[in-house]
DNA sequence: ATGAAAGCGCTAACAG
DNA sequence: CTGTTAGCGCTTTCAT
């Protein structure tokens, strides 16, 4: 089984000279464009496969000047967010268009640039980006040199897929005012530009209420970083009796920070996540969460990128989607004596 | 910002002749070989930077026939232990060589063969692939086509990076005896060629301790099917007390049908899993699990396959890692009434 | 229906 | 140090 040499594979050329044709019908016949008559194609075929020939895809799309794979960059595999918009992707993408360059940057690292410019270097016809962490300015930039399609986050001026952010933070921050909290804080991501729209929205939606904001940045997206942060926030003299997280891993951490306390959810401490993951819906962890649709998010993006690529006169696109609040058991009114630290 | 007219990129020629050298001189600076004076690296460089020039990695590549991308085949994205095995490949793969085209095929749709295809027909420089579901033959096939490492599952002949399965199979089995159980059950994943070695080390574990092995097989790896096909073990007359399932999501599975059918774990029923994901690892959730490690698994595989590529008559790399079963709160020694259901 | 020839953007000897 | 000259494998006019 040790082979060793691997014999180059073979070429047009090769599949050509075999059956005694030029390459031009070789090329033909594998495009199934016409002119190429029935028994040849099959000659041809037959040679191919004796030959075990394979059309070269990059060399195709060198000739053809026109780049037929898509990037898609993402800001964290490991968020189940991101591997839900990757799915999405892949479903809406065409037997044709089916190369799939993937770069992945870990999560806030600040290598967003390598990973993209690989994209550039790749050649890809169009970059699917899920969660720039840069400048508006900078990803406008860049859909200067090749089309982009922001996931996640809306940029002017840049085809855009996304959710409707400030609805679902008002959403989840009405529904804990609802259940009568009034401590509410915010355990929001790292901060980063473009990235705020959470954020801002609890604010405003606890200062519409007459309630002050309490806005924490954890380090990190995960939950390791949440539990960390959550720890914090629970060990303050006042501790708040409900939380509002950036996403469903922070929530994750803030929980497990809340059980090493010997705090209870929802008992002692409601949390609200975002992105109603998996792993939210499960029977004991039962997250109340904002759900962003982030299969749904990967397939509009992966159409807008083909409409795009097809058509780069086409307006731009700005596709928002509307999130939905699905409340569980980690969400209930305030304990009656208020906030026992501290006494 | 609707620029419309995006101008045809910037190429070696067009640097050359800005600066006034010759195409070979752009080219040696921009992969920094030697033999270019300073002055004219930095004139290059600049002209570069105006013109807004990108090496473009296709183009060499093909010039170079030697293929430097690698190939990531992934049979589930959404199944948490893949994304760690990209997470682990990706750290390896180091700086220059960071092209990894993904192809991932939805679990169970019998889509390998057009994944993989494309991967050849980006003429990727090797695949890494995440469980491949095809027989041994097939897998070899394609090994000789394209440098491959089966990550996940060993196989002949070809560079395989796995966890020990029969050991993680025998130790879960064994803890469940060890705690008393004797209607273990074991819920697969549906049946494929080579990958069978958990389901086969259950039965002969069970055997070996004159028990009567009982599997049952889901329809596929997701959390759905393990609840349907664990709805169905439940239900039996005499139902196991202990089940122990292929992988993680199929143990939420059961833990979801257990709880609908008003059985507690592990009071009515003890669960181990397999993959010892992070969601088994949550309070509330403490699923006993067996760790298969797949970041390390997928950083090893990306170490196999810079080497492999590095030097090709390499003897073939068989890399086994040891699992780790993790205890946690989803066993307990079996009720002492046994089976309440049929009475 | 078929073929010849030019060229995509880059690398790699081989000469100066 | 710098330039010339062939390709890499394929597509694409333009002829025949």
């Amino acid at each position: 089984m040790v082979t060793g040499h691997r014999p180059r594979s073979a070429t047009q050329s090769d599949v050509a000279r075999e059956v005694g044709v030029s390459r031009t019908l070789v090329s033909f016949a594998f495009r199934g464009a016409p002119g190429v008559s029935n028994e040849t194609k099959q000659a041809i075929f037959e040679a191919a496969k004796r030959l075990g020939y394979r059309p070269n895809a990059v060399a195709a799309d060198l000739a053809r000047k026109h780049r037929s794979a898509v990037g898609l960059y993402l800001m964290d595999i490991r968020n189940e967010v991101y591997a839900d918009i990757l799915s999405g992707v892949r479903t809406a993408l065409t037997q044709d268009r089916n190369r799939l360059i993937l770069s992945v940057s870990r999560s806030v690292d600040g290598e967003d640039q390598g990973a993209l410019e690989s994209l550039i270097e790749a050649r890809v016809g169009i970059i699917i980006a899920a969660t720039l962490l840069d400048s508006d300015e900078r990803v406008q930039e860049l859909a200067q040199i090749v089309p982009l399609v922001s996931v996640t986050r809306p940029v002017d001026g840049v085809d855009s897929v996304y959710s409707d952010d400030a609805a679902g933070a008002r959403a989840a921050v009405e529904h804990l005012i609802g259940l009568g909290h009034t401590r509410i804080a915010h355990l929001a991501g790292p901060v980063y530009d473009g990235h705020t729209v959470r954020r801002q929205s609890y604010s405003k939606t606890m200062r519409d209420a007459g309630l002050k904001p309490l806005t924490l940045a954890a380090e990190d997206f995960t939950q390791d970083a949440g539990q960390r942060a959550a720890a914090r926030l629970l060990g303050m003299a006042d501790r708040p009796t409900a939380i509002f997280t950036h996403n469903d891993q922070l929530a994750l951490g803030a929980r497990e920070a809340a059980y090493a306390k010997g705090l209870a959810v929802p008992t002692d401490l409601s949390l609200v996540g975002y992105d109603n993951s998996r792993t939210a819906r499960l029977h004991g962890i039962d997250l109340t969460s904002v759900d962003l649709h982030a299969v749904e998010l990967g397939q509009v993006a992966g159409t807008v990128a083909l409409e795009r690529l097809s058509n780069p006169q086409a307006p731009i696109a700005d596709r928002r989607l509307k999130p939905r609040l699905v409340v569980r058991h980690s969400t209930a009114p305030p304990a009656p004596g208020g906030s026992r630290a501290g006494r």
